[in-house]
DNA sequence: TTGCTTCTACGACGTTTGTCGTATATATTT
DNA sequence: AAATATATACGACAAACGTCGTAGAAGCAA
């Protein structure tokens, strides 16, 4: 593998790529009223704010017109596992079991989502063997 | 209840939590040289750390002699809570099976440990009824 | 064409984080 | 007693974060 640069989304840039994963490639503007409707932030305050995660490759941009159409340039999935790993270490010692009985224990899930849990768990064990 | 303190602690002060947690009340001798053995830190650093974590409420302490001996305030598993629920929000949208899902999948977890997880989902599915 | 709107770029500023250095008081050692 | 070691307190500082204001180009509307 390579080595990859280890650009750890801040808060504020964790917001604005959850708005990305969700909108598609997006416009500052687009951007901006979306997340508004989270919290109050200025028009260049995002502006600012992407081209810092340009800069940082957390993004990547096109020109559309004299517009830039921003993409996110890491995958949901990979942010997350990023984050998860950051906590698992820093606040569980490593220990992802500890973790998962934490976080089952104090939210509520539907019989559903305990079923699938069950099933990855199943599946797990075998490969255990 | 009461409108209580959000003190987030960073990663910083997580580190030294930790030791506290680990360790029992500290000095800042102790604290520091425990947190040399992961990362290089001098020693006026770590006391600044703790007088801050002391402001903040994150830590209190005694005097002994002359040296401060530091005991963590909140528990591990309500700063692990707190930590954890703000992960949830921020980067899973607040769905804790897809979190689980997610730390399940990317990390090994032992037998016993599964058979744990699966006990306490057995528990939930009762409680559900 | 003259103005309003909407872009990007860039600089500034207050806070927080993490890091030390220095000053000063109190023990401990020689 | 003098020198050394160990504590706390406090100030300083660079880097990161989050926030905007202003400037200036480009497009649209009267």
């Amino acid at each position: 593998m390579m080595a990859e640069k280890k650009n750890k989304p801040t808060e504020a840039e964790l917001d604005i790529l959850t708005i990305l994963w969700e909108q598609g490639p997006s416009s500052v503007r687009i951007v901006n009223v979306k997340l508004n409707k989270m919290r109050s932030v200025g028009y260049t305050t995002t502006l600012k704010q992407l081209q810092i995660m340009h800069e940082k490759g957390l993004v990547s941009r096109v020109n559309d017109g004299r517009t830039h159409i921003y993409t996110a340039e890491r995958g949901k999935e990979e942010t997350q596992k990023q984050l998860l790993d950051r906590l698992l270490e820093a606040a569980f010692g490593g220990s992802a079991s500890k973790l998962v009985m934490q976080v089952l224990g104090n939210h509520k899930s539907s019989r559903k989502e305990l079923e699938e849990i069950k099933k990855l768990i199943q599946k797990l064990e075998e490969d255990h063997s």
